[in-house]
DNA sequence: TCGATACATCAACGTTTCTTGATACAGGAG
DNA sequence: CTCCTGTATCAAGAAACGTTGATGTATCGA
């Protein structure tokens, strides 16, 4: 049944697509060892601050962060469900889970 | 350990970036099921042969998949390595792996 | 209320990516 | 050798993406 509701194209691309860009894999990174407001993953990256505000809302649309605002800060967190759907897919899709069941329908 | 080896942020981009399409998760989900010609993925898929074949490239220079000569027809067939990155990937950035061992260097 | 700080949004621009149609190449059939 | 089929590559245009600098908004402190 795994099988049967596996998520739509669109949104398992767009899932890759989120972590299709450096700086977004870095701020993964980043996140993944706890909450992190926006000044310092801009400390710590290097990058501008819009720069860093568009790809914080790319991983937020994609569901991959979370952020929650504290004062002046904004603090943004990883939202483990997002990785694990990703996980997910890789472990549905990997070769030998359908051998044989399958066949070719063409080159005959 | 396993942090200090984790793969080079331009090089999980590229991966992320080769699933980061529609077509192509098309593609990895109808070789999930075995290996299978370009003309099959034509036919099902309804794309255009160069459109597909633009993606069996990108997918391929990712290491997503491999290609096997027969005669006429190219086969192609999904690598299950490249999978398992992606994976242990989502795994490793898993927030709770690193909980409170690294603080926050601002925002105080 | 005023200024400062943290962050988001916007417009403009250059770059990359994707699609399409044309052409090239390789292998099998005759 | 010549034609046909399967696939790859290329060039051109369109669309999506990422960066930058400017501006907007919210919160805090004075």
């Amino acid at each position: 049944m795994e099988q049967a509701t596996l998520p739509a194209t669109a949104r398992v691309a767009r899932w890759f697509h989120a972590l299709s860009d450096p700086t977004r894999v870095e701020i993964v990174r980043m996140l993944s060892h706890g909450e992190r407001c926006v000044c310092e993953l801009q400390n710590v990256l290097g990058a501008q601050q819009s720069r860093l505000s568009f790809h914080l809302r790319v991983l937020k649309d994609s569901g991959f962060v979370t952020d929650r605002r504290d004062g002046r800060w904004v603090h943004y967190s990883l939202n483990r469900e997002a990785l694990d759907e990703i996980a997910a897919f890789a472990a549905a899709v990997r070769p030998g889970k359908h051998a044989g069941s399958c066949e070719t329908a063409c080159c005959s």
